[in-house]
DNA sequence: GGTATAGTTTGACCGCGATCAACAATTTAT
DNA sequence: ATAAATTGTTGATCGCGGTCAAACTATACC
């Protein structure tokens, strides 16, 4: 058996048994990459991992050697499939988390990220599979984001973005796109969690604030807020 | 504000944010020197950490520098007064993650070591509060092991080992001590878990069998299990 | 009281993930 | 097109937690 067959032999099960610092660098690459941008460059990198730039170039410099990332020298690193799937295991297990600790725990919706960070490289196999059950099996953490499958399927949904769409669209807040404590504390205070149906309003010009309308009332939202929010259409 | 000032200081909180290592031998020193001996030697530490008694060696040199362990060379290592904390932190966490995993999560008893074993030095201490309350500050494992309080301190309780008991006595099964998970198994499946009544009904000289009564059945046990069962007496 | 033996420590080394300072490549601006 | 600014990589070094082989107690035995 050659070297490279027991690597990817090895791959398969464990997108689990790695440590903890491959497991962050992977995900925060995967995130970088996942919006858009095509390469995650190395100070991104750097400062999502909480290291200096020359630190995060090493360690990139090994991940690449393992073959969990395609590096291109001074222009930026993606995932190869492999480290893609190993990173689409660890957002599972981090998005699994932070439903159960809503759900099961009653944390409030801008606590538990914190606290998934601090477990998802570290639960079993097992207590990840016994918690997708317990939750029923959800495809969405409560900040909506998607929870892939343990094959790194990603549900398909109809989520678009809130600023794109027309005065007068009416829909169903689907995901706020961010894991910063501080907005999603004053976005839950107003009401505006996944699951609420709101109308497009106004959408003031030169990126300026916009209006939605919920059941019970009527919200301004800076531009930077508004646009963290994906909802789906309804007729 | 001196350094050994500050050090104190550091440790006071965080029974906790000091790394997996430290707390995995802190935790085996703990439980060698809990049950009677005085000192934990090193090969015992390395067998129970799982690495080389050399590795264990230096590392108890460091722990010793740190003044998390008491060393004599040749002789032996027992906590400090701190170290002693930090341990029994780090069973508290232990503990409760395994009443949580059997309680809220529906694992066997057999299986919940392995899992609160991987968990146990990365929950966060809101965690560890959400589930004391959740289950209602329990003061006992599945097993039956007690779980310290935040300070440290444990609970006062009358378990008193089966096997020095005169037959005839009856009482309320308290503590199963072990971790071994298939004896955990043959024994739960006998239906000889904490809370269950039994009477002594017979004890074998020369570490022969012993045989007690539950409800539904009479049961003979090996000297090696049943040396891990303790009661609480009932008059 | 010396000697075999079991247990412990030391020394030289490794891999990992970091740091900082120096240097190299790439972009951007003039 | 070149200089300046930004971004990325390298080299030397660190702390941590390990390994193995060799040297060193401590103890139990005769």
């Amino acid at each position: 058996m050659s070297d490279q067959t027991q690597d990817v032999h090895a791959n398969q099960n464990d997108a689990v048994s790695l440590n903890d610092a491959t497991l962050h660098y992977l995900d925060v690459i995967y995130r970088l990459t996942a919006t858009g941008t095509e390469v995650a460059n190395t100070t991104e990198i750097a400062e999502n991992v909480g290291v200096s730039a020359s630190g995060a170039s090493v360690m990139l410099r090994r991940l690449a050697e393992r073959g969990w990332v395609q590096l291109t020298r001074y222009k930026g690193a993606t995932l190869t499939p492999m480290g893609k799937r190993v990173a689409l295991r660890t957002i599972r297990r981090h998005r699994l988390l932070e439903l159960f600790l809503h759900e099961v725990m009653k944390f409030e919706w801008h606590e538990v990220d914190t606290h998934a960070h601090a477990l998802e490289t570290s639960i079993t196999e097992a207590l990840e599979d016994r918690m997708d059950e317990l939750l029923n099996h959800p495809i969405r953490c409560p900040h909506g984001h998607l929870i892939p499958a343990k094959d790194g399927s990603l549900p398909i949904v109809k989520d678009v973005r809130l600023v794109d769409q027309c005065v007068g669209t009416a829909g169903v807040l689907r995901l706020v796109d961010t894991d910063n404590s501080d907005w999603l504390k004053y976005l839950g205070d107003q009401g505006l969690k996944p699951g609420v149906n709101l109308k497009l309003k106004e959408v003031a010009p030169y990126g300026g604030p916009i209006t939605i309308e919920t059941q019970q009332h009527t919200h301004n939202l800076g531009r930077s807020l508004a646009e963290l929010m994906f909802v789906e259409v309804v007729a």
